[in-house]
DNA sequence: ACACTATTGCAACTATGTTGCAAAATGTTA
DNA sequence: TAACATTTTGCAACATAGTTGCAATAGTGT
């Protein structure tokens, strides 16, 4: 985990530090997108609330982790699984949050259908996001 | 005009206040969405900041807006067009962004497509929001 | 015009996010 | 490993966004 988590700091060219590896950790340990909030409450008292703010845009900079658009305007972040770098994210997969358990996950697999513009538009990025019941609360209720 | 949103509020059972027959006005003086900041500017001083966050919620509660969700976390509103009611929304209609004009647009004749689930995952709702340019922008550059 | 109810404004508060700058940690090179 | 240059961090202060309780005001129906 550490080891893993050094390489990918190394291969995006940032330098090792405590609060990145803290914070990347978060996100190996979690299969479902984060919040700030998350993110403070899983470092503590650790560090300062402005560095995860900065940290964070550093990932997103350098294709690290996405951000997440959801109906209620949270800012979620995720890892980026594709292959994402620096300036260049290519994250084309559909997001779906639960109402149940209020996790939100990234659909991997599930790629964003493509959609008919009227005439004059030009779409250069579209983002989906699903709302339902999770495979893991429809697994156990 | 007047006449039009003062029955558009006794439609929806309220009672025709100054403060929510301008904020009406603002969305049927404007084609795009609204960030409350917009609807802000557009009232001016004569209401409070307080009365605009609790008419805006009035209205999305009894179906005469809908929210928008953002890639960046903005909060926008828009007429609902569609038979939306109180406590039932039909808004299943496409959002595009114009990263040019920066206006955001309901296009109301584009239908959210749809898309296969992952077994376990149930969908109820789905966005979707398109960037690009719009078709103002693209017929005047 | 009256009484009842719903709405508004104000003040205070919480939450969220940003900026400048000095201190500390990191990486590099000798 | 010690010294240096460069990044990163913490702090303080600020800015913006949104919420709540309560008293004053405005709207509605009779
Ligand atoms: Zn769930
Ligand atoms: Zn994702
Ligand atoms: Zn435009
Ligand atoms: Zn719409």
């Amino acid at each position: 985990m550490e080891q893993k988590i050094i390489d990918l700091l190394k291969r995006s060219n940032l330098s090792i530090t405590d609060s990145r590896k803290k914070i990347l950790e978060s996100f190996f340990e979690e299969d479902s997108a984060l919040a700030h909030a998350d993110i403070e409450d899983h470092v503590g008292e650790d560090f300062d609330r402005v560095t995860i703010y900065r940290t964070l845009q550093t990932f997103v900079d350098k294709g690290i982790i996405h951000t997440i658009p959801t109906p209620d305007n949270a800012v979620l972040y995720a890892l980026c699984k594709d292959s994402c770098s620096a300036g260049h994210h290519h994250d084309n997969h559909v997001h779906f949050i639960c109402d149940n358990c209020n996790k939100t996950f990234c659909l991997e697999h599930v790629v964003v259908p493509a959609v008919h513009m009227p005439v004059g538009f030009a779409a250069s990025q579209i983002d989906m996001v699903v709302s339902g019941i999770c495979n893991y609360c429809n697994a156990t209720t």
